[in-house]
DNA sequence: CTGCCTGCTGAGACCTTCCTCAGGGAGCGG
DNA sequence: CCGCTCCCTGAGGAAGGTCTCAGCAGGCAG
């Protein structure tokens, strides 16, 4: 872990079950926690001590893990914050990226992969970089997690789904001719066919549009395909 | 990328239309690439510039990307090292990650794929700190590429599997029951039996003796399962 | 307008992953 | 030694991911 010395971690949870099974876990891990059932005494725990993470979930009773999360930016605390969300759906209106979050999980979660997630974010912040994303417009592509959002609505994508994504939008605005994408995301000495990247362009535009995206990737005949407008 | 400047990168291969790619790729990303096409000449400029980090291809003509590597690290040079080795197989007798190497990439690669990588090992650089790793006699679990290796042998396993070797791995020596690891790799409110465990502490099993490892996995009757010696 | 070329898409083959189930076997208490 | 409990494992099914193929549609050149 991080050399220096014990990360200090705030989890904020309502259910006992759920904050026993953190403490101990990251305990085991080399972690020191202070634990918080409420919102308000996760604000005031958050603003007078010093932590390096904030584990936050985000049913809360009296004040949710959203509010809280708002307050602490608005006063300038700038801990990294991984919300828990309870169910898939339970992206309310607000997103949480755009309130400040450091990253996502959701319940049920694995603890080997929270802890993944939790490590990840201590080692951006000991680094002092920020979170890696890509936004154009309402598209975030999140390059930590492999993961993207339209309008904070989550895009499952298989891995190459999301490779293909990626490599458009790393190259925003230009086109990219199938050969190029074949390069980047299927690798060189492949014996595939351009057509495969048809169809995973088709498969992407499915999955965007069911998000609510319209038509985010522009075919450009003979040439091939662009993300974003025109540069 | 990090904030302050163009990382500065040292890409060693010998062939031309690699070299080229990685080039142009990298380029794009905002890095500044300096290019080598054999051992001695990689050597020289590892020892006279200053990178932030060395793609290294291990079959070079003259001198081998391994010796390159060994001769960088006895002269006390610490750039990280990324190594890129061309088959699946390729894996010599000596151990990369024991000559002091940052990480793999196989050829065939995805340019994506080898980004994601290039850009963790920049910035674990940056946070000084090391490659997390698990280290159990032979066996070696890398928590970030999220694989294992015994005797310098990959041990090719599927997420789930993966994640109960790294549960077993984090509490190395003592006994770990099925519900906790129920808890920990399947995560809560699941309604999976203990059985689940029981199967895939057999697949783990068949796996890591087809890499040659013996019965790492400990049943402790009535108890549970345990990974290395007892504590 | 005609015909070709390019791109799109549904169907399906194949593989891997994940999990369940049931039967067989090993350990252990009595 | 008996019998119970715990563990192991082969079989198999469901689901998802990856890729190919063939047919269709729409644009574009002539």
């Amino acid at each position: 872990m991080l050399a220096r010395m014990r990360p200090q971690i705030l989890v904020v949870d309502d259910e006992p079950g759920v904050r026993k099974a953190l403490d101990r876990g990251l305990r085991a891990e080399g972690m020191d926690v202070t634990v918080a059932a409420d919102g308000p005494s996760a604000l005031e725990l958050a603003r007078t001590g010093s932590y390096d993470a904030i584990l936050l979930d985000i049913m809360l009773p009296g004040l949710s893990g959203y509010r809280v999360l708002q307050e602490l930016r608005s006063d300038g605390v700038a801990t990294p914050v991984l919300l828990v969300s309870a169910k898939d759906g339970e992206v309310d209106q607000a997103d949480g990226l755009d309130l400040g979050a450091d990253g996502y999980v959701v319940k049920p979660f694995s603890f080997v992969v929270l802890l993944a997630q939790l490590r990840a974010t201590l080692r951006r912040a000991a680094a002092g970089t920020a979170r890696d994303r890509i936004r154009l417009g309402p598209l975030t592509v999140d390059r930590e997690a492999r993961t993207a959002r339209y309008d904070s609505v989550d895009v499952p994508l298989s891995p190459r789904e999301y490779a293909l994504l990626e490599a458009l939008a790393l190259r925003a605005g230009t086109v990219l001719t199938k050969e190029e994408l074949l390069h980047e995301v299927w690798g060189d000495e492949w014996a595939a066919t351009r057509n495969v990247v048809e169809v995973y362009v088709g498969y992407l535009r499915r999955k965007l549009s069911a998000a609510g995206a319209g038509d985010l990737v522009r075919t450009v005949r003979g040439r091939g395909y662009q993300l974003g407008e025109p540069r």
